[in-house]
DNA sequence: AATGAATGAGCCTTCATTCAT
DNA sequence: CATGAATGAAGGCTCATTCAT
């Protein structure tokens, strides 16, 4: 009878936008976005259609939110910005670290590469994405630089396009492709 | 006023078609297959939305053939299928052969790749994807086992990820990406 | 702490009801019935939007005790049923009044003009406008006749249209409409 | 089986655009913008839903065009700008014209005046209606003017306000207003 | 008395597809 | 072969109202 308190709201609040960005990522990533109506996606989670903007504001918010929750959680467990200096053995824990992000949100990196080629949906979320991975590439080709390369740029961009292809590879098809055999040959080529 | 020849009714009608298809093309690249409605296509292309129908059954048919065109293109160009052995030389053909074909067609491996992580789209071509891709990883795998590779799938699966990056990365921005040193440097890499 | 007699209650009570009727009157007259939402208003009110409806069944509940708030106002600030006759000197104090009920309370004339032609709303305060409306007619059909004129219902609703178009006008464009020039005028054309 | 020619489509197009106006005109007049469907309007017309939007981009564009047919009939059929000024005969004609033109399109008026109060709907229409009535006011300025009047501003003012009031009275109950003889009230009072 | 989460009906709009001509 | 009017299902979204707490 009394009425909830404000913690209490705000947790039902969290769970529910919580809840409701785990369906829709699931769905976005395997139906992709515009096969993903709101009206799928609340059915899905067990709400009305309703109630999805009590909490995100349009489809687009929703969409972006899910992706710049995976770009905070990327930047969060893996950040570079210790010294803004990859030693050989960080260089290498890098590589290992993106295998094992990648594999913990298969999901998400699925969704995400989805989103590129979407133009529509890319432009939501590409500012933020360059702001995120700007310091990375940053930090790669500083690596390359003291590792006496004369063409820093061209190595980071091919190590980059190369992580790139093999984190497609691996989302698409993520029983069947060796990502870790992978990953170690990865680690051998720049030994 | 002789009568047209079938011949030449069917000439027309692939001309017609052909053009349909750029134009449908230029569209799915740059806007993408969702927010380019047959209406749009239509009028770009100078027909009425009724003789669309004429051409192509629906608009997944027509996304299929041109996926499907591209495809043709590329095995027909690039048949490796001599004797199905890799030389060394043939294997920089292959990189080289690669990357001239990328560029050829930009938008069309563009939109290529917003399609494979479409699943709904990619569901239409992917056994003609797997089908297309067979030989060419068949060929590869030859050839890294007889370079010697304890691990030629794995080999073969690297370097395949990595032409996959480098064209991704390409077709995303073609401008900025330095899509001939890259290929210098794979080839280097492959010595 | 004695606890609150149930009169009190009620005084807080027709307090909250006043707070919100004067927010949702502000709202109604410059965004229009449709566009202010129960959302919006309960917000503006500072209350929650399920408070609301302990003070009022419905938004059309809502905008009736506005409106009917509004005629018991008119009615009780300028009752003309003193003797039910108008003399020449009541008759311009009519006209002053009138004048003075509309510069005191625009919002609200505005309000009552917008849902004239709305239907939907208009029916649920119709009945009650009439029996408002309906003894000023009557009075002045008396005063009319008794100034001699052979067509005292014509000459009372050519009247009351006139009052209703110098209202109307007003109360779209309170700034720049010379509401007491108009006044004098209207004055001098009947003395 | 030969395909419609250019002008059969026009003539379709031209035709149902009158129809859908014509119907929803009827609905806006009497059941208000707001309650006056999309849904409602085509049924209504006995046409489908999606058609509507063949026709007009918005329901927005739907009222503005008929609010703006609307005007331009008005300006057409009572065009003043002879030659800018106006007779005594002229102002009684003015007076007879508008009595007409309120007569002979009841609901458009009625419309008319239920936008006026309608924010979000006026806002779509003030720039034209405004445009509209500038050169009426300009002229019964010039005619105050001329009559000797001290005030002609005030004066104009009041002899639209008036107008307006009785137009209004008239479209809300056209049957029991009494319109010719207030009318004859009217050109008796300026005579 | 008070909150805001939750519902559901309905709104405007889009678009692939069909069809009469 | 060619047109564009016409359909209908579905989509995103809003909002008055209800309800558990």
């Amino acid at each position: 009878m009394t009425p909830r308190t404000e913690e209490q709201f705000e947790e039902i609040r969290e769970e529910k936008k919580a809840l409701i960005k785990n369906v829709a990522l699931e769905l976005f990533a395997s139906d992709g976005y515009y096969d993903s109506s709101i009206s799928k996606i609340s059915k899905r989670a067990g709400i009305s259609k309703g109630l999805m903007y009590n909490y995100f504001t349009s489809k687009e918010e929703l969409i972006k939110e899910i992706i710049f929750d995976g770009m905070d959680e990327f930047v969060k467990v893996f950040d570079p910005n210790k010294d803004g200096v990859l030693t050989d053995e960080e260089f290498i824990y890098f590589i290992e670290e993106s295998v094992r992000i990648l594999k913990s949100n298969i999901k998400y990196w699925r969704l995400y590469f989805s989103i590129i080629f979407q133009p529509t949906v890319m432009k939501l979320v590409e500012d933020k994405s360059l702001e995120m991975m700007t310091p990375f590439y940053k930090i790669l080709l500083d690596f390359f630089q003291r590792k006496g390369s004369k063409t820093p740029g061209i190595d980071a961009r091919l190590f980059t396009s190369m992580m790139d292809g093999v984190s497609l590879n691996y989302v698409v098809d993520p029983e069947n492709f060796p990502i870790e055999e992978i990953k170690q040959n990865i680690i051998n080529m720049y030994k």
